[in-house]
DNA sequence: GCCATTTCTGTACGTGGTACAAATATTGTA
DNA sequence: TACAATATTTGTACCACGTACAGAAATGGC
């Protein structure tokens, strides 16, 4: 694919038409449509139009389509903060639990780009180095390579898979009515919120899922390390 | 929304041409063009020509192409046998096993169709079934509503998250080149594979990918019971 | 001051979803 | 049996999308 890089990405001395555009420009414009009128908004027309330039100038920075959702999709994931989980002194639950919230916030920030990472691949470099972390954090809790491999998908299938699901409601946006099946579905988990924490409006369907979201994914993700943890303690008593 | 229903699903005696179509004949269509083209495949276009017919005729039958995919899934989780996991008598975890492999099973036959399915809303009558079991069974594994709910969360999260992210690679078919980087993500978790059990050739991916995650699936599945049953055990003592 | 090069625009093609009206086939009724 | 009402399908058309091609505009090196 080799789908990454710019137009003249390694050309020294530039000749040429002043460029009036940037990639950064480009992927702000595109992540703008999306988070504002979903996955369907961000055309390549509409981020042109966006930037106040003709559909194909775009084609100067990007081969695709295709390398314009990659290229944010990447850039998304480069704005992951590593810092939060590299402390190997902390504890690793606290460290991956940090991580997950991490992730978490900037994809919520973001909710069109979620069905778009979902949809593709994600080879890039963010991307690797963000799973090689997590083997590394793995590893430190005691896993082999084999299962810290293991746990490592699992764990961010929850965390996009989680995510994914929570935004499939509201990343269409429109009327979005609250269709009662919906919330029956969901009865359950409300038991536990503390009253009078959340409007009563149309933002009530973002605010709701995003706060019952929360605790949910949370709750989730500490079954997954007990499950985790039990395996690990298993391995080596055994061994 | 109600876009389920035909075009005069409730009319008793039926006047007019007589139909050489049917809401069946255009799902059936539409699955097919999925299985082997992928979602861009099942175009309004594309079924309607499947089925021989002008494109228009579709919409006789529904209002939308939203309106067939939502039917299509539905249908697919439909498909789902319910009666593995009904059997009350059977240990809980067994039951869960078997629904969880049964959907996955159920999906794989159609990877075109699990990007659609994390698209948009799953709401129909067979979705809440599903969870309604789901729920039903948790309580068997003696967890309170509130955790029962939480846990039916998770684990449709992992499942479909599960096979989202497997079929992310190959749910466009076409080129799919065997980068090296996604091969290196996944280089520890193949140490434990039998060898001389899959093929060398192009069909290597999809079957490497089919053998990987049936294995990771269960081990994360089991991951997740062990979180769940060792949270119920916490709760059930503490009180 | 010219030229090679880069960047952007104009235009156009094919495909997608879908609205509108006309054509067609069927059946209840006269 | 002929007619009228109605359900279904087709023909045509529109607009948005991704993107290919050729040409125009602007720039720096000579």
């Amino acid at each position: 694919m080799q789908t990454s890089g710019g137009p003249t990405a390694s050309t020294g001395s530039r000749r040429g038409r002043r460029r009036t555009l940037s990639e950064d420009e480009i992927l702000d414009a595109a992540m703008a449509l999306l988070d504002e009128g979903g996955p369907k908004a961000a055309s390549i027309r509409g981020i042109a139009a966006a930037v106040g330039v003709a559909p194909n100038a775009v084609y100067t920075y990007f081969p695709d389509k295709a390398a314009v959702v990659e290229a944010l999709i990447e850039r998304l994931l480069g704005e992951v903060n590593h810092d939060v989980f590299a402390d190997r002194a902390q504890p690793w639950r606290l460290r991956l639990e940090a991580l997950a919230l991490e992730l978490r916030r900037r994809l919520c920030e973001h909710p069109g780009a979620v069905p778009l990472m979902i949809g593709g691949p994600m080879n890039g470099p963010h991307a690797l180095s963000l799973n090689e972390r997590l083997l590394e954090l793995l590893a430190d809790a005691g896993l082999d390579p084999v299962d810290a491999a293991r746990a490592s998908y699992l764990l961010i299938v929850y965390a996009f898979g989680s995510i994914a699901l929570q935004l499939a409601d509201v990343s269409e946006p429109g009327p979005a009515p609250p269709e009662p099946e919906r919330i029956a579905i969901r009865h359950h988990a409300f038991a536990r919120m503390p009253a009078g924490r959340y409007p009563r409006a149309a933002t009530v369907t973002t605010t709701m899922a995003e706060y019952i979201s929360t605790e949910q994914y949370l709750w989730g993700l500490h079954r997954l390390f007990d499950g985790i943890t039990a395996h690990a303690a298993a391995r080596t008593e055994s061994s």
